[in-house]
DNA sequence: CTGTTAGCGCATTCAT
DNA sequence: ATGAATGCGCTAACAG
């Protein structure tokens, strides 16, 4: 691998000088110039990111800190920042949180030891207090899809009241009166800010939001399932039902048929977060939908914006929206 | 940030005792190491990564290629390549395919600009000159999914044979004699493999390939419901159907239902892959299964052998297995 | 076993 | 506009 000596050894000049033409940023005579590009060239130079690096100090690289989960919103999430970023020359080192709070936070070390510029963490174990305390002091951090009161700016988030209140109106125009409800934990926000849209829906609707048509639970296929059984033990009757999550729809789904309910007939059904499984499930589900993909792009943006002093423009809003395939009926009475 | 010299003078030692005491080669006097790690802690001190690199020429990061396709694919593959290698305190860098083979090419580009000491690549468009080269004169380079024979040691693939020999074999046990086949296309290594695997098992039972029962596709849903189609138009009467991919199963399923025929008593199916989709599909697809999570993983301790001088163990292969669920069923006459 | 010294490759003062 | 010198933080000879 040559160096920057070689080059300014080749090209006759100094190596200040081809430190400039490299960078572009003071002016440099035309001849010289031209005769440290043709020296690039000739020796195919290209520039020790590292020892830049250490230069400037500054490693043109992003640390993500990305959970398990499903591989839907895994793979959306990173190939939008991977995607953004890489396009403006800076790269992604990626860290998969082990569950656990401790293991997050050692992958965010992991991260940090790197000497990443920024950071875009997606967790929902880490503290508000840890994650402030990682943006002030140590690193720029940004937040997917979590929202903490100190750093609004640095959070990025859905609109979960309005997805919720997009999957019940649809049932409620569909002539549905009686909508059963399977909500994820209420302890995390998402799920209260779905469930709050859908009390919404109903109260605009002139209905009366019953406990007894909610069912709490994980947003697991199996809770899915358990949520169905239960809400049906209660003997209210009621003709659709929103789910807070497609995982929990599957389970409803596939529970339903079990019981020899014809889909979407007998129940309709809407599912939240539009994954690839909603397009595979039968009958295909009606689902609210956002964008992972859209998020992760502008949280990168963000990025971009703060740490390196560019000046993308921002779009400010990512809404959810229905997406109506075959899991939802018109009520038939 | 404190630096190495700082923890030297407040050790009373000089900075090459700390580095000693860091790196833990040369042996170190007791008492001077205890100085030196209280020094350490007391000023939370944490070796620059960058000004190692540049030191040692190493930066302890391993650059990952990997296309966009499918979710599944995508997350289990990256996920146990980072899981393997964070262990080992190396890094992952990430680069997404766009396709197309330049694209591919630039992602490469990057990858190398960013000085990875090693390359793992999964790709099916750039060209076996190409990779040859990059391995043997660029970076030592591991290769997923796909073999080339001038370096054998650095590719990992499935036995694909063997794999379409078991979807077959399966149906022939449950008594299926007229075996349609819907295959992704030849021209690639890992389709070829599986349906060379699929005539192997009707030739080892003694039956007749026949060609007439056998459709070339892409690996799409799409072409899952063309393939049926068109098998059908063709008026052999067949009672069980390979799919070369879970994606072409789930559209022959899907067509099969749109059909009217009743799943898996008219028709018997096996899909491959046996990605996520697989669980979702009604009924739940039998399917062949083979985990890229282990192929990432040995591929990943190979480049820790290899490049970075470890020596862990590394199982030799990993086998495509049946996972039988509910979309097979016994041949009733 | 310990300290001194010289790079690793580049950006950036500071003179000129 | 250009070149010489210095430093980024660390590792690795080398000498003692």
């Amino acid at each position: 691998m040559p160096t920057i000596y070689q080059v300014a050894e080749r090209a006759g000049v100094s190596l200040s000088t081809v430190s400039r033409v490299l960078n572009g940023k003071a002016s440099v005579n035309k001849a010289l110039k031209e005769r440290v590009d043709e020296a690039i060239k000739e020796l195919n130079y290209r520039p020790n990111a590292v020892a830049r690096s250490l230069a400037n100090n500054r490693t043109d690289s992003v640390g993500v800190l990305i959970p398990k989960r499903n591989a839907s919103v895994f793979s959306e999430t990173l190939q939008a920042l991977e995607c953004t970023l890489r396009k403006a020359h800076k790269h992604v080192v990626i860290a998969i949180g082990d569950p656990g709070i401790e293991a997050e936070k050692e992958a965010v070390e992991f991260l940090v030891s790197r000497n990443c510029d920024a950071l875009i963490i997606d967790s929902e174990t880490l503290s508000d207090e840890y994650l402030v305390n990682l943006n002030q002091t140590t690193l720029p951090t940004v937040l997917l899809d979590r929202h903490i009161d100190e750093i609004p700016d640095a959070c990025f988030t859905f609109n979960n009241e309005k997805g919720g209140y997009l999957a019940t109106r649809h049932l409620l125009e569909l002539g549905h009166k009686s909508i059963a409800y399977l909500s994820g934990p209420v302890s995390k926000a998402a799920a209260g800010s779905r469930l709050t849209g859908h009390k919404r829906a109903l109260l605009e609707a002139g209905l009366t939001v019953n406990p007894q048509l909610i069912f709490n639970g994980d947003a697991s296929e199996n809770d899915g399932e358990r949520g169905l059984l239960e809400l049906m033990a209660r003997d209210l009757p009621f003709s659709a039902l929103v789910c807070a999550s497609d995982g929990m729809a599957s389970g409803a789904i596939g529970c339903a048929r079990d019981l020899g309910m014809r889909l979407p007939h007998d129940l309709s059904i809407v599912g939240y977060d539009d994954m690839l499984i909603a397009h595979h499930l039968h009958p295909k589900l009606t689902a609210v939908h956002h964008s992972r993909a859209d998020m992760a792009a502008i949280a990168a943006t963000y990025i971009l914006n703060k740490v390196y002093g560019q000046t993308h423009h921002i779009q400010p809003s990512f809404e959810p929206s229905l997406v109506v395939r075959e899991s939802t009926l018109e009520f038939a009475n």
